[in-house]
DNA sequence: AAACGATTTAACTAAATGGTTAACAAAAGT
DNA sequence: ACTTTTGTTAACCATTTAGTTAAATCGTTT
């Protein structure tokens, strides 16, 4: 078994400074050069693992969303009961956002300059399914435990209220007039505020 | 008095044709030829008008920021009730995005490239003040109208339950398996939904 | 030591891109 | 009428950019 640490080292660091410039700038505004400096490597080495720009930015891209998916799946794909895993997934979705800043604002950023991009990730094979979630909010509705509306409503406002605030944290700083600190206090809180307003919301 | 119509049409063709190439495209992605192919006039013409690609996008930028805001103002400043208020809001917010889809992904997505964007435009005049809204919801919550909750949380709620369906579209039609028609009749419901839901959050 | 893969260097290409220039046309002012 | 200003164009320029190439170096394996 042969040591190939420094290969495989190379290929994760292009992976991981891609990963960074195209958070930071996107697929038009990132540089290759950039790219190559923030890996410590130079440009021909970057062809020489990632073709071109457009398939670095694809493996970035799905890397990411494969870093998401197990989040989505939380609310989507879990067995707790609906106020539990409304819990649960604010405070693992807060936290794994604070842990990745640029990731969400990535993803629909790209998904929406590229809406052939969404269509190809619902073919894969491990995109989360709606239809477990779907089934538990109607059967709540039918035994009176929350209110009656619809799935892909209530999933809607879910994960508007977890995602927007990071999105938009630029807009939503400057309009409530918050400070960076301030913001971080004030998203930490989150973690709990937005279940319970969400529970408030649908509870009968 | 002269009729200076024709002058007047070619600033404002650039800037309209400027404004949908920016924002399908974003300041990165967009190409001054392809602005000057929409407005229908050679390139050197743009430049003649608006000296520089950024000087360009920020006309287009400060235009899209100075119809967005009015919106902000619909529930930051304004007289009526919060229920109300909240109805209002979101009625009046989902008509005006469907108008200008590209309009709020635009908006935020510059500004998370370009923060500084966001500390000059609170130093205008015309900037929304968060001070009546935040009296408002406290003197509410003093007359146990609704529940206690800090305004900046309710305020980032109801923006986010407004403005992220439009944002997310792509990934949100996609994670709850839902065809562009169905989308917006789901969107056209929330005029009413959305408001009822965060009303149900808070009222006492 | 030969062979191999990983990596660097450095020069290069071809296309795209933002911006300029100079000349021309059309209005407006005199 | 003619001069000045304003609007518009085509051709051009300088720079940037993704991507290539070919030769050299270094480390590991055989």
């Amino acid at each position: 078994m042969t040591i190939k640490t420094k290969n495989t080292n190379t290929e994760t660091d292009i992976l991981n400074a891609a990963k960074n410039v195209f958070q930071r700038k996107g697929m038009d505004g990132a540089r290759m050069q950039e790219i190559a400096d923030e890996a410590g490597i130079n440009k021909a080495l970057l062809h020489y693992y990632y073709r071109s720009k457009k398939l670095l930015f694809e493996a970035v891209f799905k890397n990411a969303f494969k870093l998401l998916a197990p989040q989505l799946n939380n609310v989507l794909n879990d067995d707790s009961d609906i106020f539990e895993k409304i819990k649960n997934f604010t405070d693992s979705y807060i936290s794994f956002v604070l842990k990745h800043p640029y990731l969400p604002n990535f993803i629909i950023n790209e998904l929406n300059r590229n809406p052939e991009f969404a269509q190809k990730l619902t073919e894969d094979k491990h995109f989360p399914s709606f239809e477990k979630f779907k089934k538990q909010i109607n059967d709540c509705i039918t035994a009176k435990i929350i209110r009656p509306l619809t799935p892909e409503q209530l999933f809607i406002n879910i994960i508007s209220l977890n995602a927007f605030p990071f999105i938009a944290a630029p807009l939503l700083k400057g309009l409530a007039d918050i400070s960076d600190k301030e913001y971080n206090v004030l998203i930490e809180k989150r973690k709990n505020e937005v279940a319970e307003f969400i529970i408030n919301a649908i509870k009968l």
